[in-house]
DNA sequence: AAATATTTTTAGACAACTCTAAATTAACTG
DNA sequence: CAGTTAATTTAGAGTTGTCTAAAAATATTT
């Protein structure tokens, strides 16, 4: 059976993997979790052991084929339960992560997939990442940041890069959320920041910093 | 923040309170949790330290206020959780405690009152315990074991003294669940084992055993 | 390439929770 | 009530996961 500390590091270690290509570093798993590196490399070691990762001293880490499909799985739970809390609980999108935090760790696989069926097996989370499948499968849709647009383009939203919850409050007070169509009608030259139409509400500019952390797919 | 060992013990001494008057001893608790009575003392002193227990060394600990609280929380949980498992995730009554045991210990209390409200403010749990309230009170309704109940008694099951998964699953085979109607036909001077009648089904016999687990009310 | 800076690891320590073995206190028994 | 038994506590130790401070390895800069 898997610590929950473990499983953090799993999930922690995917993250970074998806990240940016190749090796993970010790200062980068130590960040994400809020620990000392020193801290991390103890327990590098500990899960190299347990077949968890690879892991070459002053190099970096790679989680193992084993330790993808642990990762895999915790992330499947985590977002099956934020779906679980909006649909279900009335959460908003910006209140469900701490609380998936803690669910995420809770053992049953019956409860798990009972769940995605009571849920009806939704694809994407509230935050529009694709929700792993039981056998550890992920349809990754390729998606591009809002940032990287033209003006005159017609986009969807798909999904947030950060989520936090001041910037999903945020996008919540500019009237944007998942599967909202924007048309891009400006982008001034100082600032990069952008004129945009949300399905036809009076247009809005949004600054670069938000144009970054917001993916679409565009339209047809 | 309480820690799941904390809560796992504060929730043992509730139970033991519930079912003798007086103190709690060391070696009672020690057996509920599967540990040590040496570990239990040591778990006692810091539990009293921060005053969660009242503790005599040798004589045994009681709850203080604010440990009843904390443990009728995590009753609370636990009950909504296996209420939430029964009705909207098709587990039966036999399944629901271990996964159960694990949910009564995520802390959003948010999370805890949207759920009840989803499941419509039940009063008891699919064992037939009373779910207490937001505000830390509970409504025990009166129950008498159903061995004590004399021949051409009617009553109605409202509950089980054992919530092992073999109990329940026997019970599952003789056709009773909560809320059965049962009519006492006979009661056996060599073993005390009962032939009952449920609800209008052909008459069986329950042992003594089954008898002395079964909580029932009296009907008029 | 040598010097400096950064990253990572090692060494030693601590808190929480558990154990075994031995000592102590309380309870029972003849 | 003295002796024995049972319950409980104390003492010392182990595991997991964390830390700080110092050492070692790697990377960068001039």
């Amino acid at each position: 059976m898997r610590s929950v500390t473990e499983e953090n590091y799993l999930k922690a270690i995917y993250r970074l993997m998806e990240e940016h290509e190749g090796l993970v570093n010790t200062n980068a798993i130590a960040e994400k979790l809020e620990l000392k590196p020193s801290t991390v490399t103890d327990m590098l070691k500990k899960m190299a052991q347990k077949n968890l990762v690879h892991y070459s001293p002053y190099k970096g880490a790679l989680l193992t084929e084993e330790g993808r499909k642990s990762a895999l799985l915790i992330i499947r739970k985590h977002r099956l339960w934020e779906v679980f809390l909006v649909e279900k609980l009335q959460f908003s999108w910006d209140e469900v992560h701490e609380v998936a935090e803690e669910l995420e760790h809770i053992t049953s696989g019956r409860l798990i997939n009972r769940l995605d069926e009571f849920l009806g097996f939704p694809q994407i989370d509230p935050h529009g990442d694709a929700i792993p499948a039981a056998n550890g499968s992920i349809r990754q849709a390729k998606q591009t940041l809002l940032y990287e647009m033209a003006v005159g383009s017609i986009v969807q939203v798909s999904g947030v890069k950060n989520t936090d919850r001041q910037f999903l409050q945020h996008l919540d007070k500019l009237g944007i959320s998942l599967g909202s169509t924007i048309t891009v009608d400006g982008i001034a030259d100082f600032d990069k920041s952008m004129e945009i139409l949300i399905e036809g509400a009076p247009e809005v500019r949004i600054s670069a910093e938000v144009a970054s952390n917001l993916l679409v797919q565009k339209m047809n």
